[in-house]
RNA sequence: GGUCCCGUAGCUCAAUGGAUAGAGCAACUGCCUUCUAAGCAGUAGGUUACUGGUUCGACCCCAGUCGGGAUCGCCA
């Protein structure tokens, strides 16, 4: 922040003029005025009493006796400044901070960088799930964020469109559905398609039990079952471009995209490419064999191809099958070249679960054995799994939270919980139902990306849908109140626009301690930026709408007599909704104007 | 077993190596004749898993121990 550059600068020259210490020597720790002090900000002192062979409290009078000689717009810009302990407590004037109400919460500047996040990235052969959800909400925050911080964003997902657990839907279907389709069965094409997959399950496994039963092996009846044969041929002819198998998956990945498509729809997030592994799949060979000859790989007698990793305290890591074929490292190289070449981007942001971990490691260490300078600023964001209070979500014990049920929840609990409040006095049924599903999904988006994403994280349906508190919908009504007040300004023919406070009453503890947070907007982005985590937005916007309900609370606007200081109030309260709104926004959520 | 991640209030989560570890929920108490009470104010709740170490100062860094999870496929 700029009073930090500034206080920086000052005593910097102090130091390196009076005592002929360098900066490299030390550095400033400020940190944000604990509220039973006065002042706004701190600059902790302890770093330089060995320093400078002086005490705290000398030098912190010396500081303070510099810092008075800083001016911003011609005034002291440090009002005053008290030492406790170590700490030197900071006042900066008023004007100071309403200096920065201006362009407090807009993009900030292009850094000419480009990004590509990729995220999502399911499989095509069940609906998407509570764990998706996670993902897909901090990719599309993320993607947000790092745009919001100035780089130009693509976001990417690759679909596994194909491989052994997308033949096994696909048999099951052939067996058992007679032809079912989602227009004939009402069913979502997503779940009718995840339905046959867990159909394959069980007859796989009914099989595998009369096979025991005639004598077999559990080993020997895992392998040789008919449906799981018929899959794996199956996959064969995928590969050998067999004209039926082809059009019925063409078919069934079809009902799955429009399904998958409709929840993304409902959950707000969208992709600028699509990668499809079924059209990947093959790449990277040639950049594995280019490597190989090349040294930087080494081949086995059996002909299966590694990577020794071991110098970046990794293990050795096959590239290649001795079939010649390629495993799922091979076409994460090829996917990463072939993005490189065609988006040039600066950095590369992968959102997968921390269950990669390994995989990631490791495939960042090849694109750099490679000779690629761009491996370096790739990033795993790796996040934590979801659990359930009574568990792990399991596919196997039906345990598994399904995404639309999700979604189609909250948005019950938020249109049950805003009826009985009784807040839906003047809007239409569609602007209500609208107004529900901004509710809703504000719950569960705040829910989940208030957590950081590293974390393995408990999710509570029933308090995912809480309005009270630290959650999306008390931020949104926040947001609301505010408009609701702008309106009532309005309709009293009242101007506000940009009215400033005269500058001899001092701010109130409230108003200042808005104008405050509002300016530090642009350091929130950055922060959330450098770390990748929509966690620090949602605190953000917490501390921003709980400072605007305490203003709300001690700062009355419209009755206020004194029309100048009622217009600036309303401007403050404007540019608290504006910035409620962007900050909102960077998470996904909308901001209604009601509610 | 090797490697990696996590362990903070009853519960869910915060806390760039800095002051008396903070919020929300749940519990209890106040505040609607006043711009939306989905709000505000307050009470209570802690040996930051444990033991050492580094430091002027450690929830944070280091070592070890104990718990939980992930991963160690020519699966993805």
């Amino acid at each position: 922040m700029l009073h930090e550059k500034l206080i920086s600068e000052s005593l910097s020259s102090y130091i390196s003029e009076k005592y002929q210490v360098s900066s490299d020597a030390y550095q400033f720790v400020f940190q944000q005025t604990r509220k039973e002090f006065t002042g706004d900000v701190t600059l902790v002192i302890f770093g330089f009493t060995k320093l400078l062979g002086m005490s705290p409290a000398a030098i912190g009078e010396a500081f303070g006796v510099e810092l008075s000689k800083l001016q911003f717009n011609g005034k002291p810009m440090v009002t005053a400044t008290n030492l406790v302990q170590g700490f030197l407590n900071i006042s900066l004037s008023d004007a100071y901070w309403l200096a920065h109400l201006e362009s407090s919460h807009t993009h900030l500047a292009a850094t000419g960088k480009r990004t590509v996040v990729e995220y999502s990235s399911p499989n095509t052969n069940k609906p998407l799930h509570l764990g998706h959800i996670r993902n897909n909400l901090l990719g599309h925050a993320v993607s947000k964020i790092v745009a919001a911080a100035g780089d130009e964003v693509a976001k990417v997902q690759i679909v596994n469109d194909r491989g052994i657990h997308i033949c096994k839907s696909m048999v099951a279907w052939r067996r058992f559905a007679n032809g079912e389709t989602p227009e004939s069965s009402g069913l979502k094409g997503d779940h009718l398609v995840g339905k046959y997959y867990v159909a394959f399950d069980q007859a796989y496994r009914a099989e595998i039990k009369e096979l025991i039963e005639q004598g077999k092996t559990e080993e020997e009846a895992k392998a040789q079952a008919p449906i799981l044969l018929e899959a794996q041929e199956m996959l064969r002819q995928w590969e050998a471009g067999q004209t039926e198998i082809i059009a019925l998956w063409e078919q069934m990945n079809q009902w799955v995209y429009a399904g998958f498509a409709s929840t993304y729809e409902a959950l707000g997030v969208s992709f600028d490419k699509n990668y499809y592994e079924s059209k990947t799949y093959l790449l990277g060979k040639d950049k594995v064999l280019d490597g190989l000859t090349r040294g930087v790989f080494y081949q086995k007698d059996d002909g299966s191809v590694w990577a020794d990793l071991e110098a970046h305290k990794l293990d050795q890591k096959v590239v290649l099958r001795s079939d010649g074929t390629s495993v799922y490292m091979t076409q994460d190289i090829g996917t990463a070249i072939e993005r490189y070449d065609e988006w040039h981007m600066d950095s590369m942001i992968y959102v997968v679960g921390n269950e990669q971990d390994y995989h990631f490691k490791a495939l960042f260490a090849i694109l750099g054995k490679l000779g690629y300078d761009w491996a370096e600023r790739c990033f795993h964001l790796s996040y934590g799994m979801v659990d359930l209070p009574s568990g792990k979500m399991k596919s196997r014990e039906g345990t598994v939270v399904d995404a639309d049920d999700l979604i189609s929840e909250v948005v019950s609990a938020a249109r049950e919980k805003t009826m009985e409040l009784g807040k839906i006095d003047g809007l239409t049924d569609a602007e209500a139902e609208q107004l529900y599903r901004q509710i809703g999904l504000g719950a569960l988006k705040y829910f989940i990306l208030k957590v950081d994403p590293q974390k393995r994280m408990l999710f509570n349906p029933a308090e995912s849908i809480d309005l009270q508190g630290n959650t999306g919908p008390f931020i949104q009504y926040s947001h609301a109140r505010i408009k609701s007040v702008l309106r009532k300004a309005a309709a009293q023919g009242i101007s506000w626009s940009a009215a400033l406070p005269s500058s001899n009453t001092p701010l109130h503890a409230a108003e200042k301690e808005l104008v405050k947070l509002l300016g530090h907007y642009p350091a929130m982005v950055e922060e959330a930026r450098v770390k990748l985590s929509p966690a620090v937005v949602c605190a953000y916007a917490y501390e921003l709408a709980t400072a605007f309900n305490k203003f709300y609370h001690d700062c009355s606007m419209l009755n206020e007599t004194n029309t100048e200081l009622r217009d600036f109030r309303l401007t403050l309260a404007a540019k608290t909704a504006d910035c409620l709104r962007s900050t909102l926004n960077l998470v996904g959520i909308e901001a209604p104007e009601r509610m």
